[in-house]
DNA sequence: TCTATTTGTCTATATAACTAGACATATCCC
DNA sequence: GGGATATGTCTAGTTATATAGACAAATAGA
């Protein structure tokens, strides 16, 4: 940490949720690894200028999302996870990326419906404007734990029962290749972050104010035809998407 | 927006902060797109479950970032900002890519330091662990709005002019080249998010508890030798990232 | 075993955030 | 012009957050 980590009060974001942050950075980036712990909370108190209970307040939420264990008369020990790596090549599949990791990958369908393509689904799946749009809603989890959610939008008239097949499947690749796709490649990709909305939350099992990546993104057939517009919104705090840019 | 009450209490939050994020996504969106202006401040209060005071703090800090204006007695309207395209490609350069986008890119030297290389320096430039570094923090503008800060990474007794050059060109593709490195290509890059550290937002001019986007990303020459290790942030309300497969 | 260190718990007080209501003032439309 | 709608400003009371201090309880090391 800097020399004076400052806290910026009045700031809609309370002391403890600021100081959580900062503690939160600095395990990441291996500050605290040659001990494996957190500085005693009066250390902490002292450096970023609050009294103690305000520290303890943030220790208190990192504990209860399992990202510090304190013991009494010992200390505030790290448990440090490592985020996922979801690569993004051409051929970017869900299930594919993050099993190589080793983790156990599921697509999870929450809902769906039928509507118009607006302008901007219709400009990425080359579509009139007002054509017949599947829309489904996704939560994607490694090993038990969701790690992404996904809205993703079909062209009704090709693929009339994606959202069975997802449900059944619970792969969007396996429902294309039950429609006839065997092979898609990822076009293009679009990346940015904001924190996460209640819904996103609920699905990704967040703290409120989390952050996350969204990824708006195009997949299209082997002819070049588009046939899925996709945003998926991502955990930042367990996931990092790496960008393959081998030969672009 | 969903009916039900949205916002978290006694989450570290406030609830006008969260309202105010809020709003930020449902104008990103588009939610207001046919009418260019917020919902009056009572069917906010209402829809949020709050006081309407407390929208109005939500609106006042939007209106001080300049995305909203309120007009007395008419509404308040929408001055809505896209976010600039970076793109992402094995020939990412901080300079052009925004560029094309009719900005006027510089990139400006904030501090420079030596070390020696930890293991994850000495990874990313295949150098032995201890090896001299430079490291440059710098700041990138478009159009002189700062949009990123990067903490770069050099072979010092490959490029022991670095931060001289790169001071001087305000480029660091430049600096390169007056050391003998003509082109160069991206080799990997890794985006995660993450609320924004005190030092970063000043060098950005943000807000507490904005969002950015950590890229990791190196950089070799054509012979294929690191040259560049790199951790750029960028402001998450003012850039996205495009990766471009189609035709990886 | 004793001492220093560190987290856990309690009470009390001050400050900031939110709620509640009233009324002023600017804009739009009939 | 006049009514409806919307933002602007003020006062007061309530709830949540942060500060301050004291002491208990567990751990590590001399």
């Amino acid at each position: 940490m800097s020399q004076f980590s400052t806290i910026a009060r009045h700031s809609g974001i309370s002391a403890w949720k600021q100081i959580a942050d900062q503690i939160s950075r600095s395990i990441s980036s291996g500050e605290f690894d040659d001990t494996g712990m957190v500085p005693p909370e009066m250390v902490l108190a002292e450096k970023f200028g609050v009294n103690r209970h305000t520290v303890r307040s943030a220790i208190a939420s990192l504990a209860e999302e399992g990202l510090l264990k304190r013991v009494q008369g010992r200390g505030t020990l790290i448990e440090k996870r490592e985020r996922l790596i979801f690569p993004i090549t051409r051929r970017t599949r869900f299930s594919e990326g993050l099993g190589k990791q080793g983790a156990e990958m599921s697509t999870r369908l929450i809902s769906y419906e039928e509507l118009e393509a607006t302008q901007d689904i219709a400009d990425a799946l080359a579509l009139p404007p007002g054509a017949r749009i599947l829309r489904l809603r996704t939560v994607g989890s490694a090993d038990g734990q969701p790690v992404s959610t996904a809205t993703s939008h079909f062209d009704k008239a090709r693929f009339p029962r994606m959202a069975e097949l997802v449900g059944r499947h619970h792969s969007v690749t396996k429902a294309f290749a039950a429609q006839g796709v065997d092979d898609y490649v990822r076009v293009s990709t679009e990346v940015t972050g904001r924190t996460a909305a209640v819904e996103e939350e609920a699905y990704l099992k967040l703290s409120p104010g989390s952050v996350v990546l969204v990824a708006l993104s195009v997949n299209a057939d082997l002819e070049g035809r588009r046939i899925q517009y996709s945003r998926s919104v991502f955990a930042a705090d367990k996931i990092s998407l790496k960008l393959d840019t081998a030969s672009v």
